[in-house]
This record gives C-alpha cells, sequence and structure tokens, in this order.
DNA sequence: CATCAGGGCCCTG
DNA sequence: CAGGGCCCTGAT
C-alpha cells in the first residue's frame, strides 16, 4: 500500500532555548532499516507521522541557532488542514520533541559533573524526542527484544513490507507502521511466516488490544510514572526493559533508568568505568545517585554522543558489542 | 556439522 | 522469585 501526500502546510516553531537541532533529529544508536520511516541530514528532517489515525509526511528544517532556534515545519497531507488540525499538530510536534521543555536544572546538574560536563556542553538543548506513538514505539520495541541489531532491523522491514504503508512526500519515499486493526485480524501463523518468531504472538495480541481501545496513549501521557509503568507493564510482551524505552523514549520521563540490559551493561561498563563489565546493579545505582530524576536523560546524551562519534572515528570497542 | 547466545518476556513450580 | 523455553540467525 502507498500513498502520495501533494498537500503542503507550512508554519514556524520557536522551541525553547537552548535547542540542538541535529541532536534532537537524529539518533545515531537507533537500528538502521532498509524501509525508513524517517530520514535526516544536516538542518533537515523528515518523517511520517500518524495523529488521529491520519497519516502525515513531516519535514522539520532548522532555521535558527541553538541559543535562538526556530524550526521552519512542512506536513504534507492528502488533501487542506483544517485550523483545528493544525494547531493541534504543533502541540503534537511540540511534545513529541519536548520544544517547550525547560533544561535549566539539568544544565545545572551537567555543570557540576567534572568528566562528563564537555559532552554535555557539546549537545546542549538536545531533546529526548518521541518520535513515534506508543504503538509504533511498541513494535520497534519488540522487534528488539532477544535479537541481535541486524535480525531486529530483518524483522522490522519483513513487518513493514507486509503491513507498512509507503509514504510519498516532498520528494522523499519513507514508510510508516501501519494501524493495530490491520495486524490484529491477521493470524499469528502469517505473523510467523514473517520470521518474527514467539513475538508473533505479543503482536497479535498488543494490536489487539489497540484496536479495542484498551490503552488510552493520551490520558496516559498525564499519569505519574510509576502508575504509567505499572499499565505498560501489563501490556502483553512489556518487560521492565520495553517499559523502560516507552517511558523514557514516548512519555519523556527522564528519571527511566531502573533497568539495564546486557549489550548496555557492556557498554556503559566502558563509557563510565572503563572496564569490560561492571555489574549491573552497581551502574544502576551509581548513575541513579548522580543524575537523579535526570538519570537517563544523562545517560542519553553520553550514550548519543558515543554513537555520533562512531560516525568519524573508529571504536573498537564499541564495534565489537554493536554486532550488525 | 552442532551448539550457543542475542537491544527479554511469559509461564510454571 | 528462579529458571526453563521460546523463533530465528549469525558467530564460533
Amino acid at each position: 500500500m502507498h500513498m502520495t501526500l501533494t498537500y503542503r502546510t507550512i508554519f514556524i516553531l520557536a522551541p525553547k532555548p537552548p535547542f540542538h537541532f541535529d541532536g534532537t533529529f537524529h539518533k545515531p544508536s537507533h537500528f538502521p532499516n532498509r524501509l525508513k520511516l524517517e530520514d535526516w541530514k544536516p538542518g533537515t528532517y523528515w518523517q511520517t507521522i500518524r495523529f488521529r489515525k491520519r497519516l502525515f509526511g513531516l519535514m522539520v528544517e532548522n532555521k535558527g541557532t541553538v541559543t535562538k532556534p526556530k524550526l521552519k515545519v512542512s506536513v504534507f497531507s492528502q488533501s487542506r488542514l483544517s485550523r483545528e488540525v493544525v494547531e493541534s499538530l504543533k502541540r503534537e510536534i511540540a511534545y513529541r520533541f519536548e520544544l517547550e521543555k525547560d533544561l535549566r536544572e539539568f544544565q545545572a546538574l551537567a555543570k557540576r559533573d567534572p568528566r562528563f560536563y564537555p559532552v554535555f556542553k557539546k549537545w546542549m538543548g538536545m531533546r529526548n524526542s518521541g518520535q513515534y506513538n506508543l504503538y509504533e514505539l511498541l513494535v520497534i520495541s519488540v522487534v528488539l527484544q532477544n535479537a541481535t541489531v541486524r535480525r531486529s532491523s530483518q524483522m522490522l522491514d519483513a513487518l513493514l513490507g507486509r503491513f507498512g504503508i509507503k509514504v510519498i512526500f516532498g520528494g522523499k519515499v519513507l514508510h510508516a507502521i501501519w494501524l493495530p486493526k490491520v495486524m490484529a485480524r491477521v493470524s499469528e501463523q502469517e505473523l510467523r511466516r514473517l520470521k518474527v518468531g514467539y513475538r508473533a504472538k505479543f503482536f497479535k495480541r498488543l494490536s489487539q488490544d489497540f484496536a479495542r481501545g484498551k490503552i488510552d496513549e493520551l490520558a496516559l501521557r498525564n499519569k505519574p510514572a510509576e502508575d504509567m509503568k505499572k499499565e505498560l507493564v501489563r501490556l502483553y510482551g512489556v518487560g521492565p526493559e520495553t517499559a523502560r524505552i516507552l517511558l523514557f523514549e514516548v512519555f519523556h520521563h527522564d528519571a527511566a533508568f531502573d533497568h539495564v540490559s546486557p549489550w548496555q551493561q557492556k557498554i556503559y561498563s566502558r563509557l563510565f568505568y572503563g572496564k569490560r563489565l561492571v555489574a549491573a546493579e552497581k551502574i544502576r545505582r551509581d548513575i541513579q545517585r548522580r543524575y537523579g530524576k535526570y538519570a537517563m536523560l544523562a545517560v542519553h546524551y553520553i550514550w548519543e554522543d558515543v554513537f555520533w562519534r562512531r560516525k568519524h572515528e573508529h571504536i573498537p570497542w564499541l564495534e565489537k558489542e554493536i554486532r550488525l
């Protein structure tokens, strides 16, 4: 299935300074796949975006600086957008990319950290962006489970090839994740044929639950982190690691650093201790003590920074852990 | 060729 | 609360 979006609506957004455009709109640690959901080059970002079950093409251009940020946003659609839809989209984009976030407290914390201050300073104004909605990031998190990067990419591509929507806009060809109801009516066997293994059952049940409206993403946004986590873990296929990803990336809960998975443990050990392997529990405690309610956000800065560096310099120990 | 573990989670005892 | 099993794939 594919669609071409020809109608273009343009508006300007002014994020709260400081704002780091490229750090916010490109996350080099995310695994690459063939059927891309988003694309980026310095100063420009594209993605497909679902809002109220409608699909749009989004292009964001950097027209400002870190201290005087300004975004030129183009929304591509099939038909003319009402004033109300445009205003709601602005709020949604602001939520997903934390355009209004007040970083002063975090900055103060960063300044008191002699070791990583250079990293925080380099990325000053970077947001923890949540490009996808809850269902979409859930799909991505599930293909991540108990798999190497290459296999995760394969699974996502297989799913997108079968259920995804090819979206053409502004000279770009990107893909979008299907609506839950589409996958809800497919048999587990058919999902298994896409080689997602035992995750087929997760996808089936999750899609059914979302299609039936069992989860209200917007209502969740207003709940305290603890309640949010309890509800997320109740979803079939969501455990501590997936809940952490969702809490941080969809709901911007900056403290969500309560679980360290084995491969993260290896990378954190190198980054924070210069050692091969430090106990996950120790890492968790140390980071929480040092960064408190910004624990996950601080780690995000340091994590993405090393993946940015990887673009230009060879980091042998990192290459070994990524295992493409 | 066989065996193993991987960006976890569910289920059982 | 600990531990086995799970789909598939690339590494060893």
